[in-house]
DNA sequence: CTTGACCTTCTACCACGGTACAAGGTCTAG
DNA sequence: CTAGACCTTGTACCGTGGTAGAAGGTCAAG
C-alpha cells in the first residue's frame, strides 16, 4: 500500500500522514526498492486511532504520549484516563469562560438598544463597548 | 509621553503598543526630535477600548475594522452591534461542541470503569479510547 | 518516448497575539 | 565620560495542525 491509497481509505492527505510521521505519531515507514513509503493495514488502525483521539479533543501531542507508552511495551490505559481527567476539566472550563462571555455580549447587546449612535463620541471609539464597563 | 509611559499607565508593554501600531489599530505615532514616539492622552483611550473589545471577544482585525470607520469619520454603533452579535453566535456554537464534547469524555469515563487494562489490545493502541467509537 | 499520475524532499505559509533578541542611538545623573 | 535606562529598527520565534508549492524521481499505459 502506498502513502495516496492509505489516505484514502484513512480519509487523510498524503501530507498529513508525512506530517504525523514528523511529528512522531507514525513509525518511520518501510520504504520500497524506488523510496516509496510501504504501508501495510496496521498503519490503518493507527491512523484510525489518531483520528478518534483527536475527535475526542487530545492534541497531536497528547495522542503522541499514548503512543509512545504503547510501543514501550506499557499499557497505556491509565495515561488515557488521565489526559481525558484532565481534557474534561479543560473542557468545562472552557465552557464556563464562554458561557461569561456570552452573558457579557448579551448585555452588550441588551444595552445598545438604550443607546443612540449620534450620542456615540469620537474619542469613545464607540459607547456600546465603552459605556457598560464604564456605567457598572 | 514616551511609549515606556503610556506602556505603563495603559497595563501593557511597549512592544505590544507597537504591534498594534503596525496592525494598524493605533495611527503612526508622531516622533519627537530624537525620533521617540510622543503621545498624548487621547492614546490611552484608545488603548482602553481596544483592551475593553479583546475583553469581549473581539480580535484585533475586528477591532480595528471599528476603528477604521470611527477614523473615516462614521458612527461604528451598527457595525459594533452586528459584530457582537456575529460573536455571540459564534460563542453559542463553541459552547454547544464543547458540551458535546464533555458529554463524550464523561462517557469515555464512565466506560473505562468497566475496561480492565489487562484487556488492551497492541494493536488498538489504547481501548479506552476506540472501544466506545467500535461497540456503538 | 511521452504523458500523466504517482512518489520524494525541503521550505514556506496560514491565523492568533504577541514576545524576545540583536544591534544600534539617546538621554540623564553622577 | 561613562553607566544604565530608555528609545529605535528588524527579524525570528511560540503553539496548533496542517496546507501549498517547487523541483525532482518513478512508473504504467498508449
Amino acid at each position: 500500500m502506498l502513502i495516496g491509497e492509505l489516505a484514502d481509505v484513512a480519509g487523510m492527505t498524503s501530507q498529513a500522514i508525512r506530517f504525523y510521521e514528523r511529528k512522531g505519531l507514525l513509525p518511520v515507514a518501510d520504504r520500497g526498492a524506488n523510496g516509496y513509503r510501504v504501508y501495510d493495514e496496521s498503519m490503518l488502525t493507527r491512523l484510525r486511532f489518531i483520528t478518534v483521539a483527536q475527535a475526542a479533543g487530545l492534541t497531536l501531542s497528547e495522542i503522541r504520549s499514548i503512543i509512545d507508552l504503547r510501543d514501550d511495551g506499557t499499557v497505556p490505559c491509565a495515561h488515557v484516563v488521565a489526559l481525558i481527567d484532565a481534557k474534561l476539566t479543560d473542557v468545562r472550563a472552557r465552557i464556563r469562560h464562554l458561557a461569561a462571555m456570552q452573558g457579557e455580549l448579551e448585555a452588550l447587546l441588551e444595552d445598545s438598544h438604550l443607546l443612540d449612535p449620534a450620542d456615540c463620541a469620537d474619542d469613545d471609539i464607540c459607547h456600546v463597548l465603552t459605556r457598560p464597563s464604564q456605567d457598572t
